[in-house]
DNA sequence: GCTACTAACTAACATTTGTTAGTAATGCAA
DNA sequence: TTGCATTACTAACAAATGTTAGTTAGTAGC
């Protein structure tokens, strides 16, 4: 082994630092813009050799994915579960929200931009998650409207914008820049809220 | 010529044509996804024909995202000349993104997400004219915060939240659907302006 | 010290990629 | 009728793609 990876042995191994490598690249060049050969030389080996650890390309697109996706529904899930004012449980949902998409700089902008490529059966699937992942949001926003807390809109044409606006973040969130995650999902919760709370117009 | 397309014999070129059918495709399988033999058999032609009306795979690429922007831009810029009130500015600024990106739905979702696939060169013409649009909206932010109209917020971080809720309209909209462009249009400056009218909170 | 495993290698594969060269058939203008 | 521009074709190119096969050096457990 002409590269040693050994600075935490079990932590960080040889195949997480293949995947973070990839998202990396991923991320400036596009999943089909990014071959295996790109990823091997960038990690110092041969394209061939990436296979002891992976075990095709579409893998990398497919676990960055629905790992992302099992980590927002859970926070999700977590929030609807605990609390109970619609406001602080969107609050909490934004920031959940914020919070990982920013954690994983690289596998957030993959997991938002890059889905379009999974192959077909995983593309369905992970769908489906995203689909159960908006529902989520909707109850929220039912809730609120119920509770006369939130405005009458149009649900998902709402859901829709409201994750539009978090999920931009990755385009433009830098670890070093002006904002730390939490000032975002702050000033995203305002920003979405003073458009839905009953009491402005 | 064994596919004629002589419905109207200037307005639509066999240029437009494979332009069209492209872009179409680039919104299913991504530009790096689409091969020039993927475009040619879906017009019915070789894929060396291509280069008889098309003289690079880049250039329909580079040509939708210029003249999106080129669009976009003009739109912008009469907005800001003929109107003085804040809200109508911005109000008729959303309208004018959303018509023009619902206009030609495949073009406006290659220009959203495809941009990033151009040639260095282009790319960065491209980051210029986008830099120039977003300043556009800084300006109508910042004049309705100095007539007392809009709350102060970060403006950066205010324009990059609503063109994300903007340009995610190319993502779920479809021209059958149940809302017109103006609808839409209408639905987003109602979402945007109540997170911005100082009278609020 | 033998065994088994890990992780790297070289070589090669079958495709697919964007693009060029050269050549015909067509239709319009002179 | 001649000539030119347009638009299609076939054939081929060099490069790049994801992946497999077969091999080998080092390491850990018995």
């Amino acid at each position: 082994m002409l590269v040693s990876s050994k600075i935490s042995p079990k932590t960080t191994t040889r195949k997480a630092q293949i995947i973070d490598t990839s998202l990396e690249m991923m991320c400036r060049m596009g999943y089909q813009g990014t071959s295996m050969r790109d990823i091997a030389s960038a990690v110092n080996m041969e394209a061939a050799s990436l296979y002891n650890h992976i075990s095709a390309k579409e893998v990398i697109l497919s676990e960055t994915c629905f790992q992302m996706a099992e980590r927002l529904l859970q926070g999700l899930a977590e929030v609807n579960d605990i609390y109970f004012n619609p406001i602080e449980k969107l609050s909490l949902a934004v920031k959940n929200h914020v919070k990982i998409l920013t954690e994983n700089t690289f596998a957030g902008w993959v997991f938002v931009h890059e889905w379009r490529h999974l192959s077909e059966a995983n593309r369905n699937r992970f769908v489906a998650l995203r689909d159960e992942y908006e529902k989520g949001f909707t109850t929220i926003l039912k809730q609120g409207e119920d509770e006369g807390v939130f405005q009458d809109v149009n649900n998902k044409f709402a859901v829709l914008t409201i994750l539009a606006s978090l999920n931009w973040v990755v385009e433009w969130y830098k670890p070093k820049g002006g904002m730390t995650p939490e000032q975002i999902a702050e000033k995203l919760t305002e920003f979405i809220l003073s458009g839905l709370k009953k009491e402005n117009n």
